[in-house]
DNA sequence: TTGTATGCAAATAATTTGCACCAAA
DNA sequence: TTTGGTGCAAATTATTTGCATACAA
């Protein structure tokens, strides 16, 4: 799965992800620790969506530095998503992450063939959520919308592909 | 979770869903067994979304006339929606399915509060996520869209709840 | 100090799969 | 007959949790 970096640019913050991250421990009297410092700058290293076990795979071995337990990872990834500071969703079955703190909302093109995930905005969308709300008495919170489909990539190879199996 | 029955009414069929099923499996040179039979029969004695924990549990048990293993409930569920009789989707972690032959494409509002869910439909959301789609070169096969909130009956009773505890 | 956080291993939960036996077509 | 289907139990996968120890505040 690959996404393109910060396709959609950014919201203004004030704060780091770190800083702001250490603000919600403090406010709950939880401790910033080596290991959640560490998950911190190594999640917002890349925008880019990923699910718990590529984050371990991306973490140094048991014994080298930095390392972190699979326990801690999958502990620390609710945090962040409390803090918000990142965002989940289901995806074929796996949780998928993505950055929340400093991007703006958005939705998902998924294309099923080469499951490249691509992110876009629509004002209009969240209107007609907004109105679909209202309409059934609901007090709307949020939305999750993916549009399934085949990206031009595939769409293409797909063709290309086609016209072989014709030629035989 | 809960959903009325049949709210959106239903769209034009001319086969009943056994018969449907029976055509799929005959196209594919697969068996219409006893188990398959009985599924088909309980899946569609209601409009309601489910998952199959639910449908297992709503098996006659291990020994009793119409019994069917959880592996072959497993089994025969993913050949329901291969054959387009049911769709499927995530809600909270578990696998939701739904009637999909003889009922229309919809959505879904989620109460977070109390579980339920709404369906509805909206021609103006398939517009925009066509037109979304062709804006990146997407090919469309189809969507989800989830929105969260909180129904009428929870915001009011958590509006009670809250006055009852401020008087405290 | 005092209460959180972490690592490890065991426990869960939801499916999936291997296999021997059963049964549609 | 032949090939797909079923039940059962074991295997998987993705997480979660209990617990003893380590550490931040």
């Amino acid at each position: 799965m690959s996404i393109d970096q910060a396709s959609l640019g950014s919201v203004e913050v004030s704060l780091t992800p770190q800083q702001r991250f250490e603000e919600y421990l403090q406010s709950r009297g939880l401790r910033h620790t080596d290991q959640r410092r560490y998950l911190v700058d190594l999640v917002f290293s890349r925008h880019e969506h990923f699910d718990a076990d590529m984050l371990i795979d991306n973490l140094p071995r048991k014994g080298k530095p930095g390392y972190v337990s699979p326990a801690t990872v999958y502990r620390t990834l609710k945090e962040f998503v409390d803090a918000g500071l990142l965002n989940s969703f289901q995806l074929d079955g796996r949780t998928v992450f993505e950055h929340d703190y400093g991007y703006p909302q958005h939705d998902h093109l998924y294309c099923t063939q080469c499951r490249k995930l691509v992110e876009f905005q629509s004002d209009a969308l969240t209107e007609l959520r907004d109105a679909v709300g209202a309409e059934h008495g609901f007090r709307v919170f949020e939305h999750r919308l993916i549009i399934n489909g085949m990206c031009s990539d595939c769409v293409k190879s797909r063709r290309r592909t086609k016209r072989k199996q014709d030629l035989v």
